[in-house]
DNA sequence: CTTGACCTTCCAGTGACTGGAGACCCCATA
DNA sequence: TATGGGGTCTCCAGTCACTGGAAGGTCAAG
């Protein structure tokens, strides 16, 4: 299977198929023009890293749970040790833009978004005399 | 003032303060030894860049904001834009991320965790045979 | 005069792709 | 056989917002 059919079925673009195979994730077999050729197994790999990127898996986590998923032996601790980890940043992640939609939400609801120069967004931005020092 | 103490009141990294200057969102005196000499409206800038940055706003959205913040005949209604505009692509990240934790949190409940290598992680990721094409 | 903290510029790297150039290949139709 | 269109290859560069580090200049204290 060539590189269009393997992006089709796996939902991931050529070229992020293509730099997969860059940093090691996969290794297509090549036919004798030079194309890669993609396995069935190759298939499940990219779709499992497909999955696991849309669940925001770093590259560098991707690399260990596709070993560890192909570990027969493996303990899975080791997989919810680092689903654990992304978990909780995530969950940071969340925290973090509540606050700034929080702020956003406020200062948007505030600004009367007319013609007029008074802006209660950048008056907050703006550093207020008694702030400062 | 130099670079440092820029750096201490703003808040913000020196190399991050190099860096607005490199890109046009500053533009700090220079004394006769060639270093930087930060008055108090570079200041306020710095700081007012700082919020903004915390709050999200890309880089190009400082810049506009920062002219708005300077321009004292403008519409408000610019400034409501650009931070509605935001305030959305805030709301949806915290969607996306609502749904990854939701996913997350419920294969990391179902993972024993332990030395088994059986792992609903795992097989979550993995593409099934039924589910294939 | 030396030490150490500070300043400068410039180059390179981060993460995870993405776009584009230039060249090659394959198949179908005229 | 020529040609056209689509697919493929590699390689380089750009994205975003910094960040790290090297090599060298400056300054104030002791």
């Amino acid at each position: 299977m060539n590189i269009k059919d393997a992006a089709d079925r796996s939902g991931l673009p050529p070229k992020t198929i293509r730099y997969y195979e860059d940093i090691g994730l996969i290794r297509p077999a090549r036919g004798d023009n030079g194309y890669r050729s993609f396995s069935a197994a190759d298939l499940h790999k990219l779709t499992f890293l497909g999955r696991a990127r849309a669940l925001g898996f770093s590259i560098e986590d991707c690399r260990t749970l596709l070993a560890l998923w192909e570990d027969k032996d493996r303990a899975s601790g080791d997989v919810k040790r680092i689903a654990r980890e992304h978990l909780s940043e995530v969950e940071a992640k969340i925290a973090a833009l509540e606050t700034m939609r929080g702020t956003l939400a406020h200062l948007v609801d505030a600004c009367a978004g007319d013609d007029r120069p008074d802006c209660p967004i950048l008056a907050d931005l703006a550093p207020r005399p008694e702030r400062r020092l």
